[in-house]
DNA sequence: CATCATCGAATGAACATTCACTCACCAGAG
DNA sequence: CTCTGGTGAGTGAATGTTCATTCGATGATG
């Protein structure tokens, strides 16, 4: 609701995702989002507060864009085609989010609370790998692995993008999503044709 | 040469793997190692010191593995996925480097000058990959592309190796790397097929 | 005047780094 | 073999800084 609330947490995102969570003090977040240091501890109530309400205000706007673009009533491989697609632009797009969430994830603030408490948000996600994996769309891997070759492949070329290295055409995102795809999708095994 | 320095560097690696940069302090480092706060600065000239030798030496052992297991007489495919399989199992065989790596390169600590100086340690990667794009085996992907089809993979993965939500056999491990392959490389356009 | 947002100085803990010092060891002189 | 002086690994208390957090005061709103 208050901007200055919102402002704290913009502040906080973008200092974590340059500077990393060590390098990011109070002071500077209260600086950084114009207000003073005290103010921080009448909408939060630690530092902790600040990196958790981030990460949730992170997963709630991720839930919503595939809440909103998700179409029940296609058919399934393009479904399963849409979540990757969706994921990987999203973190793509949003690569100070991604930044703090594989900063987030790999810190002790991310509890199995935490996890527990922001699972719903891919919710669509996972329903329709599990409906996938039943029609034997998908290689045997464990969902940790399809996640690997979705998530971590997106936040790692956010990285990329935040700090300049590289540059994605939208084509470029196209043939990513495509080889996400192709990493998880169970291949026709081709048939060992005579050549006459 | 000295134990107390390697056992300097070991207690780094599992308190920043642990608790990452922030809640690895000088302190705790000295305690994990068995030795006084004050000797680390004998064996290094400061905090930022000790992280950068903790990385090349972990680029280092990489680096070895990849010279002594590489054999440049193979045929081409095979050796992108035996650089592949190398680099994935690695990562996923060292979850405590993997994470310290992942944490480092998102850090402040990771500058130019610390990536051009441990570059050589890729150096058959980038050969053999070059090599395979010349002879349009790979789908049309920046090199950042890859890494992260391969190396971002891996991290992620090891990260949940380490925290215990995950448990890979050798069998997994194959089709991972065997995923990561299908992920890069060029599929052959099947025909359409009419339906009969 | 009562309530609540906001400020910034104050507090104490934790931090990286320094420093004066001890100790084990060794080389060479007697 | 014994003494002497030097070297450098090793210690842990001390230092100055930065940090997260608290708090009394101030201003605005109703």
């Amino acid at each position: 609701m208050s901007d200055k609330r919102n402002a704290i947490l913009q502040a906080t995102l973008k200092l974590v995702s340059q500077h990393g969570f060590h390098g990011t003090s109070m002071a500077k977040i209260a600086a950084e989002a114009g207000v003073s240091a005290g103010i921080i501890y009448h909408y939060f109530k630690s530092k902790d507060d600040v990196m958790n309400a981030l990460y949730r205000d992170i997963g709630e706007r991720l839930g919503d864009t595939l809440q909103r673009t998700f179409d029940p009533t296609q058919p399934l491989e393009t479904r399963v085609r849409h979540v990757l697609g969706v994921l990987i632009r999203y973190y793509l797009d949003h690569p100070l989010e991604s930044a703090f969430i594989e900063q987030y994830t790999r810190s002790p603030y991310y509890t199995p609370t935490i996890e527990a408490e922001t699972r719903h948000v891919y919710e669509p996600v996972w329903r329709t790998f599990e409906e996938a994996e039943a029609a034997n769309l998908l290689k045997p891997l464990p969902p940790s692995v399809i996640q690997a070759f979705t998530l971590h492949v997106a936040t790692g070329l956010a990285q990329r993008l935040a700090t300049g290295f590289l540059t994605l055409h939208d084509e470029d995102v196209e043939r990513i999503v495509e080889a996400a795809w192709d990493a998880i999708r169970r291949h026709p095994t081709p048939h060992k044709e005579q050549t006459p």
